[in-house]
DNA sequence: TAAAACTGACGGAATATTCCGTCAGTTTTT
DNA sequence: AAAAACTGACGGAATATTCCGTCAGTTTTA
C-alpha cells in the first residue's frame, strides 16, 4: 500500500521534475507517508526508480497480454498486440514518460532490463512465426521485435507531444506503417 | 575553448553517470577549470543540459548537411540524408546516448526543442516532395519525418546497446526498412 | 500489550553558489 | 618605447544551502 503509494509518487515527480530535481522528501511528501518510511522501502532514490521500472513494465505487460489468444491470422495476432502496447501508453502518459526517459538511463542496468522484459519475450515467439513463413526481411525475432517497439516508442512520444488526437484509423495507419517495414 | 570543455565534460559525465549523479565539481574537474569558471558561462547545471543539447543537435546537423545536394532522384536523396544521421550517431556514441536520454526531459522547453530543431526542416522539403508525387502515405511532411526519425533513434539505441555490427549493407536494408514503411 | 509500522525533527555530509585575490594581456600615460 | 594603470577571465577557498538518512517517539496492527 504505503509502497505502491511511493513508486506512484516517485513515478510522477520524476517525470515532471527530472531525477536530479526530486527529493525524498518531495516524494514521502507527494506519497503522504513519512521520511523514514520511504527508507523502510527503499534503500535510494536509484533503488525507487529501478522498483518503478519493474513494477511499470509488469503493469504494462499485464495489460497487453490480458485477454490476448493466439488465434486469428499471424498478422491479425500483431495488431491486437502492438494495439495493446499503443492503448496503454496513451492511457497512462506517465508511464510512458518515465518509460521513455528512462530506457537509456545508467540506473538501469542490464539485468533489470532482462528480468522487466522477460514477458515480452512472447513477442518473439510472434515473430519467429512469421519468419518461417517468410512473411519478414531476414533478420532475427528479437530484432524485428525491437524494431517495432523503438518505432512505437519513437511515433508516442511526438504523438503525445503534439497532442495528436489518435482515433481508431490512425492506429490502423500505423500499424500498417509498421508491418510494411519490416515485411518481407 | 573553456565553455566548450565544459560542455564536453558534462556531456561525458551525463551520460555515464547520469544527471542526478553528476556535480558542478566534477564538471569542472574533469574540463580542467575552476569551479568558478562553470559558473562564468553557465547559471546552473540545467542550463549546461540545455546548452549541450543546442550545441549537439547544430552539430549534428552541420554534419548531416555537409555535401548535401538536391540532386538526383528522391530516394536518393532520402538514403543519403538519413545514412548520413545513422553514421553521425555511430560516430557519435556519446552525442547519440545523450540525445536519446533527454529528448523526453522536463529540462529541455518546448522553445529550446524548436531552436536546435530548426535545421531538419530541410528534411520536410524532401517529404514534401514525395507527397506531391504520391510515394507516400496520406500524412503530413512533419509526421512522416517524425515517424523515419523515431524509427531510427530506436533502433540505433538497440544496435548500439546490443553491440550489434553495422556495415552498409545493414544500412542499406534498415533504410529499406524505413522507406517502406511510409512507401504508399 | 507486544511487535510492527510509521513519522518527521534533527545533525551533519554533500553540494551549489558566491566572492575575492591573482595575473596575463591590453591600453594609456609619460 | 618603457612604465604605469587598467581589465576581466580564472581558480578555488569560503559560505550558504540543500538533502540525506537516522532514530526516538508515536500510532497501528495482531
Amino acid at each position: 500500500m504505503k509502497r505502491e503509494q511511493i513508486l506512484k509518487a516517485g513515478l510522477k515527480l520524476f517525470v515532471t521534475h527530472g531525477l536530479h530535481a526530486v527529493t525524498i522528501a518531495q516524494i514521502a511528501a507527494e506519497a503522504k507517508v513519512g521520511i523514514g518510511t520511504v527508507y523502510r522501502y527503499f534503500g535510494s532514490k536509484e533503488e525507487i526508480v529501478q522498483q518503478i521500472w519493474i513494477t511499470q513494465k509488469s503493469e504494462e505487460s499485464a495489460y497487453i497480454f490480458n485477454k490476448y489468444t493466439q488465434q486469428g491470422s499471424l498478422r491479425s495476432q500483431f495488431d491486437f498486440l502492438w494495439e495493446r502496447v499503443i492503448r496503454y501508453f496513451l492511457e497512462h502518459p506517465l508511464e510512458f514518460q518515465f518509460s521513455y526517459q528512462f530506457a537509456a538511463s545508467p540506473i538501469l542496468t542490464k539485468e533489470i532490463h532482462e528480468v522487466a522484459m522477460m514477458d515480452f519475450l512472447k513477442f518473439d515467439e510472434l515473430y519467429a512465426m512469421g519468419l518461417e513463413q517468410n512473411l519478414f526481411k531476414p533478420l532475427t525475432a528479437r530484432r524485428l521485435r525491437l524494431f517495432t517497439f523503438s518505432t512505437i516508442n519513437g511515433w508516442l512520444l511526438w504523438a503525445m507531444d503534439e497532442k495528436m488526437d489518435i482515433d481508431d484509423a490512425t492506429i490502423a495507419l500505423f500499424l500498417q506503417m509498421c508491418w510494411d517495414s519490416i515485411k518481407a
